[in-house]
DNA sequence: AATTGTGAAATTGTTCACAGCA
DNA sequence: TGCTGTGAACAATTTCACAATT
């Protein structure tokens, strides 16, 4: 069984460095400000509490960005990583469930900033159904089927009560979308196409209280 | 005894395994309402899209919570997790930076079903300060260290730009505070007997991004 | 018969250490 | 000399597999 691997067989790149691309992007958007024109990678690391070597073997995955001696470019890099993180570009995005959460996310500039655009907006109550956010109309979730086929729209984030999040994210999957970011406090199920991150915010409190309840402290710096 | 595993010299227990019994506690609120009394560790599973052996790790760590042959008690298995993460009580809670997503969060029912009780509210625009939102006011964040220190609050919840997010960050450890929930898109600095999360919301976009652009599939052969 | 609890094995992720290059 | 790129070593995490228990 372990004869000869197939040419093109993808390398399993893992979660976490995806994670930390994005991290490295914003150390270089911030870099850039500066005016530096390298960075090498003791120095990108130590902006966002990591390690050299992680750094670089992160890169590595994508190719040899740097220079031996000298560092990586930055402008350079940050290109090459908003190209593999796919940011190069306007993401259109529809927003459902105009709530709390959902409507300071219509407003919210790191989004915009980062070219992820929310163009379109649902929700089920027939209050907000008609009304304006920041020049977007508010849609009729009935109609999210028919409104999400075949449109620029590409993400949905999910900003509805628990107990309707999985009745959405089926006409979403419907729709034909392929990428869900949801808020919804539930375990969504979908087809194994459709990519589903989840943002539990009270989860991040959780860890917090647990931290300081089991009076835990940091690793030592080495 | 399970008791004494309180006791034994600390395990380090992963920041996975924590996040992972936040799922698990969420489950269960679910299944209770049910009224299932047991729960087997493949169903618990289940409905997190997780192994039941990864399960049954998680939980051996803080003791035998199961009875062989039949499953986990769901309410106690509840309280036993709830006592663990540290919810099993109240926490007070600060909030800077009452812009979008700060008073979302004022009004989000998923703190406070968790005992996440946001208390005071600090902003440093004059509009807003004296402004009441859901029966607080809003106080000068010029104030934060001496209303801080000494209170009942013991986590503080940051939703400020980035540029002035270290600032507030500082006066908050002055203040003795332990427990951060960072929403700006930094990297603070702070003691190492300090914890802060991070909440990147446009960090999980930018995953979703990645996943379309490399049209990775989930159900792919290793 | 069903299901936990847990060492051991397998897998995945991180760090080391150094060859290679500017 | 300084710093990248990377295989190898190491560490952490997950999964397996089965004895123990009801």
């Amino acid at each position: 069984m372990d004869e000869f691997k197939e040419t093109e067989v993808k390398k399993r790149i893992s979660e976490s460095t995806i994670r930390r691309l994005s991290l490295y992007h914003r150390a270089l958007e911030a870099v850039e400000e500066n005016g530096s024109e390298t960075i090498s990678s003791k120095e990108l690391a130590k902006m966002e509490k990591l390690t050299p070597a992680q750094v670089r073997k992160d890169l590595s995955f994508f190719g040899s960005f740097g220079t031996r001696g000298l560092g990586y470019p930055v402008t350079d890099l940050k290109a090459k990583i908003a190209r593999i993180l796919g940011i190069d570009r306007v993401w259109n995005i529809a927003l459902v469930g105009v709530g709390n959460v959902g409507s300071a996310l219509v407003s919210y500039k790191e989004f915009a900033r980062q070219g992820f655009k929310i163009v379109k907006l649902f929700d089920n109550d027939q209050r907000k159904i008609g009304s304006n956010h920041k020049g977007i109309v508010v849609s009729d979730v009935k109609n999210i089927i028919s409104e999400l086929s075949g449109s620029e729209i590409e993400m949905v984030v999910v900003c509805v009560p628990g107990s309707e999040a999985q009745f959405v994210v089926n006409d979403i999957v419907k729709a034909g979308l392929r990428a869900i970011l949801n808020f919804a406090p539930v375990n969504l199920k979908v087809p194994d196409n459709v990519f589903v991150r989840n943002e539990n915010m009270a989860m991040e409190l959780e860890y917090l209280s647990y931290a300081l309840v089991n009076n835990h402290s940091k690793n030592r710096v080495k």
